[in-house]
DNA sequence: AAAGCAAGTGGGAAAAAGTGGGAACGAATG
DNA sequence: CATTCGTTCCCACTTTTTCCCACTTGCTTT
């Protein structure tokens, strides 16, 4: 699975050459074909292998198309969902759609999460991580799957 | 499935390019033979492959004729449903009436839905986007397969 | 410390996609 | 029956995208 922060850059047509090191898995799991949404909650990319994704958009689908929460959902996550392929020197474009949702500039992070990538403006990032450091937890509710954690 | 988010241009005869990468898929589905019709609930068109669209049609038909809401939404879907057919260049033409009711300008967003794209004002897309993303989903009541949803 | 290799970066050329205009066909009306 | 309006089909141009090649940078090894 992928972890890890990395510092990339986008060129100036919006090229990112993904760390060496998660290629031969992206490439052996899906042949090199990614997707890229966005995230609800952040201004960041959610990039998952194709198998994966396909999974979570067959979720979405199921949902209620009536239900105005879940019909939001739908039309954020596929409505955004994007391929993004490796390209012969290991680069996915990122279209400037997402580019601009997710505010980035020359330098992001990206981000490993287990079955997913985010991806986020460097500046943005460095910002957030400062403020969820700075939130006292203790402090607040949590719920009891939290609670309970051991790590 | 068609997913993705793409900025879409009607020319002054009202044509809408169909972007390539659909193409295909579509041409296979349904040998090029789309039906647009209104969404209920928002100011957008929602255009189905053929095949989709009948059993759509065959869902809609089997409501209880007598059901009042039911009755209205067979009225909007099945009375705008219109036919559009890919030409040669891989365009399709939007007729004036669901031009009207979308209130769409020279620019607008294509949106894979699925079995499904929506069409909408670009304006008017970017307004929604913005107010889906404020409103704060833990607030509200979730059906119980969102609560649970793992992405 | 220098050389070699691997990773990352940038640019240019070829191909494809998108756009607009015009001509031909058909329908409708005077 | 002729003319005009509208629609459809087709062609050509422009812009964008994609693919490929070459250079730079930084690390590793000798």
């Amino acid at each position: 699975m992928f972890r890890g922060a990395n510092k990339v850059t986008l060129d100036s047509k919006g090229r990112l050459a993904v760390p060496s090191r998660y290629r031969e898995r992206i490439i052996e799991r899906s042949n090199g074909r990614l997707i890229a949404t966005v995230d609800r909650a952040d201004r960041c990319l959610l990039i998952y292998p194709l198998p994966e994704w396909e999974e979570i958009e067959l979720k979405l689908r199921r949902l209620p198309t009536l239900h105005a929460a879940a019909r939001r959902l739908q039309r954020l996550m596929i409505g955004h969902a994007t391929d993004l392929d490796l390209d012969g020197n290991g680069r996915i474009l990122i279209p400037p759609s997402l580019r601009e949702y997710a505010q980035l500039s020359r330098t992001a992070m990206l981000i490993g999460q287990g079955n997913r990538f985010e991806l986020w403006d460097e500046a943005q990032w460095n910002e957030q991580r400062e403020q969820w450091l700075k939130a006292d937890e203790t402090a607040e509710e949590l719920p009891p799957e939290l609670g309970s954690l051991s790590l």
